[in-house]
DNA sequence: TTGTAGGCGTTATCAG
DNA sequence: CTGATAACGCCTACAA
């Protein structure tokens, strides 16, 4: 590591005028210069334009945290997730897409903060940021089974959205995509095609949705009448390697599925590396499909048959409802699920 | 999209106690009060106990709000990039992970801010963050050559830390890594290999370290007296798409090179694609080699030789750097330059 | 339309 | 060790 010091550079923060500032040197009261600078309230026009005026003279902002101070408001409003399983990912971009675009018009920043330390799991850290003002309300993403912290923040009435997760508590607040219907119409879109041995690789536990992605599957075998052997239930954890593993397990087995249902693309991708490294033919010996359609997904060779779900819709929804209700002074209870829709490309075909 | 609409849920905010209250509660002032409880000053044990007894009992938080406005400070530190095309990537996976383990033992947080957005670009929006006291400085990732909004910073004195690229401005603070080294180790080892028709697939222009790595290599090849015909240096964007075009480009011409080196991992995979794609084996026809080490580099078939940066601790350096700067009130300007290393995997061999 | 008084919750300062 | 007072910068409420 080499390092350079730079030139001395000015280190003396430059002075910051206030109100007062302005007030006294155009000769009003400071009331009148925060009526026209923070409350744009009825000013006289001449009084409006010696204010307006001395700002741009004194090169004056608007200090927000005496302000926030004032409105007992952050202008924060807290993303809260794992991050170290989540930061990077395609999924991530999407949900912050979301949230940005319900930010345009609000004065709201986003603060980001990190759910895997310890103290976050019972929610004492998580609540503290609301006690202490460091934030508005909450966007929680993706929170798994284990996480603990929903009933104390409940119980503390702190305003908070859950996004991309459906939660068994009817009064939090919570955004997901109807995962059920995603994997029944993969499901169907299979046995239209012709397959009656179809295997799954799930995701990780701990995700609510994950959960119901299998379960879907597993009720729509048993509604179909098709043959489910244990170990056309692989375990997997929505990555790629995960894909890989399940996949080998599936193919050596002597009554191999002719169809493989992937919980998410990432794992769907492994499946199909797998399966070219094995000689297998997809779609042509086997079919797989995922869930999330990644860009990524319509690139691969072969494409990728895989269920849509609207995730920055879903997060921008989730937003919108936090920002509202914090506006309002109450706290988000309802539900939402949005739908899914099924996108066929390459990877899946009838079975020979 | 369908709705539940939960409990009514209890919308009243709670009460929170003040110092003012715990003071009242038990009999002393709230200076006292404030000693024990933010201040940490010398207290008698008795008053201690008293007032902790008292917090606990009302259950008391520090409102950071008027802590912060009384100190002038507001807590947050802002992440600044263009996060249309970052926010997904696992290379701002690295960093956050390294900005996250500099805040150990830190009271600040993390604010998530777009440069996107056209006011941004000539800093107003950005040094505003900072003039309106939102945050406390800012950490700059990977900036653009064509986002003028550093000068405008600097001149407002803006205390920022630039991540990911180096600046030709030496009086602002930037952490990068050894773009030329990295490329040099990469041609060396081909030509080691016996590679003398060496293509370069180039990164997004805007980029510096996108330049640097484009210069380094035409230098290389001066250096080594390798043929560098034009079509050798293909333009690209960073993504996987953009290494197929590349790669296309480059194999269907009559003087294909034998090794292809790529200025990124993400484009590196698709020149291999592209490769598999016209049945030209790698290494055996065509080397290929990358820069970044993502996680999946190693995972590929065939593993991927490419050039390992160090992002997440030039993040943890960067915030670090700034955290340091925000305790002293000085701004920061030293320049770092962390180093990188080749890894060698399958992907590249000697030429036929 | 404008100004005055007061307060938000905390800490600095200085006196006891 | 403890307390009274003032201040941070802004806004609400009321008065002129």
């Amino acid at each position: 590591m080499a390092a350079t010091k730079g030139e001395p550079a000015q280190n003396k923060a430059l002075y910051r005028a206030t109100m007062n500032d302005i007030a006294r040197e155009c000769g009003l009261s400071k009331m009148t210069v925060s009526r026209v600078l923070g409350n744009r309230a009825s000013v006289g026009s001449a009084s409006r334009r010696k204010v307006e005026a001395a700002a741009k003279k004194l090169n004056y902002e608007l200090n927000s945290m005496a302000r926030n101070f004032n409105f007992n408001r952050s202008g924060f409003i807290g993303i809260a997730m794992w991050t170290g399983t989540l930061i990077g990912s395609y999924y991530f971009g999407e949900i912050f897409r979301g949230f940005q675009s319900a930010l345009q018009g609000s004065t709201h920043h986003f603060a980001l903060f990190d759910t895997a330390s310890e103290s976050f799991n019972d929610g004492t850290k998580l609540a503290r940021l609301y006690q202490q003002r460091k934030v508005d309300g909450l966007l929680i993403v993706a929170p798994h089974t284990h996480d603990h912290f929903l009933q104390t923040l409940q119980n503390l009435r702190v305003p908070m959205v859950v996004v991309g997760e459906s939660l068994p508590e009817p009064s939090v607040c919570s955004i997901s995509c109807d995962d059920a219907a995603g994997i029944r119409a993969v499901c169907q879109h299979l046995v239209t095609l012709g397959h009656r041995r179809i295997a799954f690789v799930g995701g990780p536990d701990g995700l609510i949705s994950s959960e119901r992605r299998k379960l879907a599957f597993e009720q729509f075998c048993r509604d179909n009448g098709l043959m489910l052997p244990p170990a056309y239930i692989q375990p997997g954890d929505y990555t790629m390697p995960g894909g890989r593993r399940a996949a080998l397990a599936l193919l050596a087995a002597p009554d191999a599925p002719t169809a493989i249902v992937a919980a998410n693309d990432l794992m769907a991708f492994g499946v199909i590396e797998t399966a070219r490294s094995l000689n297998v033919s997809v779609p042509g010996e086997l079919s797989v499909a995922g869930f999330d359609d990644l860009p990524t997904a319509a690139d691969r060779f072969p494409s990728l048959t895989t269920v849509r779900q609207p995730v920055s819709t879903m997060a921008e929804h989730g937003a919108k409802i936090l920002l509202r209700s914090l506006e309002n002074h109450e706290i988000p209870s309802e539900h939402l699920t949005m739908e899914v829709s099924l996108t066929v490309r390459e990877s899946t075909g009838a079975p020979r």
